[in-house]
RNA sequence: GAGCUCGUAGCUCAGCUGGUAGAGCAUCGCCCUUUUAAGGCGCUGGUCCUGGGUUCGAAUCCCAGCGAGCUCACCA
């Protein structure tokens, strides 16, 4: 618990104030404080009230907060308290709240919790003050806070000790790093939740929740986490999508349904992943993915003005508009984001198939040398370049240099559809081109924020692609789906044609929020345990 | 998993090309009854991330490790 001997010293140093506390006649750790008014409460009221109006007035209040700045000048002094992210300021006087009660006073230090009661003022600045009548003891901060002017600025910190971060950066100083305030990303992110649900309860969806542990990790290309029963002796994975769950339950007759819940994937951690991430998945039974296209839309635009009250959202600093969308074939958005000056870009036929693809990847990538300034863009054409020649799917390929060539350039809100069939399991193929399936992913801000399709529901091919998906894993893709023979069955009883679609709700969050890393949407993002060298004595208070 | 950058007091940071560690806030003591990054005086507080190496001498240079941030890879 302790970061040195100079916080064992404080704590020390505060367990004797706490005495000295209680000798006043004050509880140290009371269970209750009864106020009139939130600080929030009280700064929305009268933040308006002019010094005139305050003084006729008298109005009395009782509010408590922490304690976030502390001035003392002999017999009176000056504090900040914050409830809420919100700070107001209190005066005490000796002569107004008594001997005793100053005495408490300069027993208080900077994070402690106190309640007070007195009458609203204006100082000679003009700031609205409480001057403070009676002062009741709360809590006792045992620690020192962070530097109070720069707040808590170290990034590990701030993930790690999310308490302090949220107390100290909960509220913008003057000269406060725009990007930390904390407080305000989880109130917006807690808004994008009652706003999803918002929309998809006024559309006839049932919210429900599925297992997130499963005895077959399916609905998605990841690896799971995996884990053990120990009563049942069996070893479970959490889940990676609730996607095969959720369709079962439209084939069981819930024809709207969605879920709101954490996924678990076993994979690397960056700016954009986390382990655990947040997952809106949602089904519409009589929907295809072009039902799916207008709904997405609409959501969006209904999530970000319930949340930030406009469509406009400020990312890395570019200005998106959430209102404007534009869609795309996949197709068409390799050969509208193809980079010119990288050689003659594809036409609709070099598509058609892989013998086409190829020989025009290696008519683009063959001239390119290292000091060629398309190097490093061709560089990421290399590895479809080389599936393709050892045979592999030209579906795969496609998506690859999809994402090579146009993810990048996705800022504003777009629709990726059509997809190859190779990389989507579960979606239903496009009647004329069999080598496609009806699938979009939609793109806000360079990356992926959703993916949806029109689900495949003929049993037959269902197994098909699952025994195709062993055969990959087979080969050592251990991201391939495992069969679901009870999948298979629910589909058998007949799941009618069915839109679905997941949608990243940290990443959702960041665009909203204007975070850069899916950190600073998650209050305890995943970080290394930290190795301490503890003394024993904090060994055994731990345990 | 790879590359780049960073790690100095509880916090925010300074410490040039090696000469043995500083400031502000916080803490502690004193003064101050409208201050607001309050102010003034004084005192504390450091295995300079860890371990090696080079050197007469390392916070500083080199190597390895640990932790973090960013970029890339994998994915949503």
């Amino acid at each position: 618990m302790f970061e040195s001997d100079f916080e064992r010293n404080l704590f020390a140093l505060r367990q004797d104030k706490l005495r000295q506390i209680e000798a006043l006649g004050q509880s140290a750790y009371p269970n209750s404080f009864a106020a009139t008014h939130s600080i929030p409460e009280v700064r929305a009221v009268y933040d308006d009230a002019t010094a005139e109006r305050l003084e006729g007035d008298r109005s009395n209040v009782t509010v408590a907060g922490r304690i976030m700045a502390i001035r003392l000048q002999g017999k009176a002094g000056f504090a900040q308290l914050q409830q809420n992210g919100v700070r107001l300021q209190i005066y005490v006087r000796k002569d107004a709240v008594g001997e005793q009660a100053f005495e408490l006073y300069k027993l208080l230090d900077l994070g402690d919790h106190i309640g007070v009661s007195g009458y609203l003022f204006r100082t000679r600045t003009g700031e609205l003050t409480i001057h403070v009548e009676t002062i009741t003891f709360l809590t006792k901060a045992m620690l020192a806070l962070p530097e109070k002017y720069h707040g808590l600025g170290d990034v590990e910190l701030r993930y790690r000790q999310r308490y302090a971060d949220l107390f100290m950066n909960g509220v913008l100083n003057e000269g406060t790093p725009a990007e930390i305030h904390v407080r305000d990303v989880f109130i917006k992110r807690a808004k994008v939740l009652a706003a999803l649900r918002k929309f998809f309860d006024s559309r006839g969806f049932v919210e429900v929740e599925t297992p997130m542990m499963q005895p077959i990790a399916g609905g998605a290309a990841a690896r799971p986490f995996t884990t053990h029963h120990n009563a049942l002796d069996i070893d479970l994975f959490l889940r990676i999508a609730p996607e095969l769950y959720l369709k079962r339950l439209v084939v069981g007759g819930i024809d709207r349904v969605y879920e709101i819940n954490r996924n678990f994937r076993n994979e690397g951690i960056s700016t954009q992943h986390n382990p655990e991430f947040t997952m809106l998945e949602f089904y519409q039974a009589y929907t295809n993915y072009w039902d799916l296209m207008d709904l997405t839309e609409e959501c969006i635009k209904f999530v970000a003005q319930e949340v930030n009250g406009t469509t406009i959202a400020q990312f890395h600093g570019k200005e998106i508009d959430l209102g404007k969308w534009e869609r795309l074939s996949m197709r068409e958005a390799i050969i509208k984001w193809w980079w010119d000056e990288a050689g003659p870009g594809p036409t609709v036929q070099t598509f058609a198939n892989s013998s086409s693809f190829l020989s025009w990847l290696d008519s683009v990538i063959g001239p390119v040398r290292p000091e060629h300034k398309a190097f490093l863009f061709h560089a990421a054409l290399l590895a479809p370049q080389d599936q393709l020649r050892r045979g592999g799917s030209l579906g795969k390929a496609i998506a690859d240099v999809f994402e090579a060539v146009a993810e990048p350039h996705l800022i504003q809100p777009t629709i990726i559809y059509d997809f190859p069939l190779a990389v989507s399991p579960l979606s239903k193929q496009k009647p004329d081109e069999p080598e496609w399936v009806e699938r979009f992913e939609f793109y806000i801000g360079g990356f992926e924020l959703g993916n949806a399709f029109s689900e495949l529901n003929d049993p037959e091919e269902q197994r098909k692609r699952f025994e195709q998906q062993i055969a990959q894993r087979l080969r050592g893709d251990d991201e391939a789906h495992q069969m679901d023979e009870d999948y298979v069955r629910a589909l058998a009883y007949g799941l009618p044609p069915t839109g679905g679609e997941g949608i990243g709700v940290d990443r959702l969050t960041m665009i909203l929020t204007g975070a850069s890393s899916i950190r600073d949407v998650i209050l305890f993002p995943l970080l290394r345990p930290r190795k301490t060298t503890t003394t024993e004595g904090e060994q055994s208070s731990r345990e």
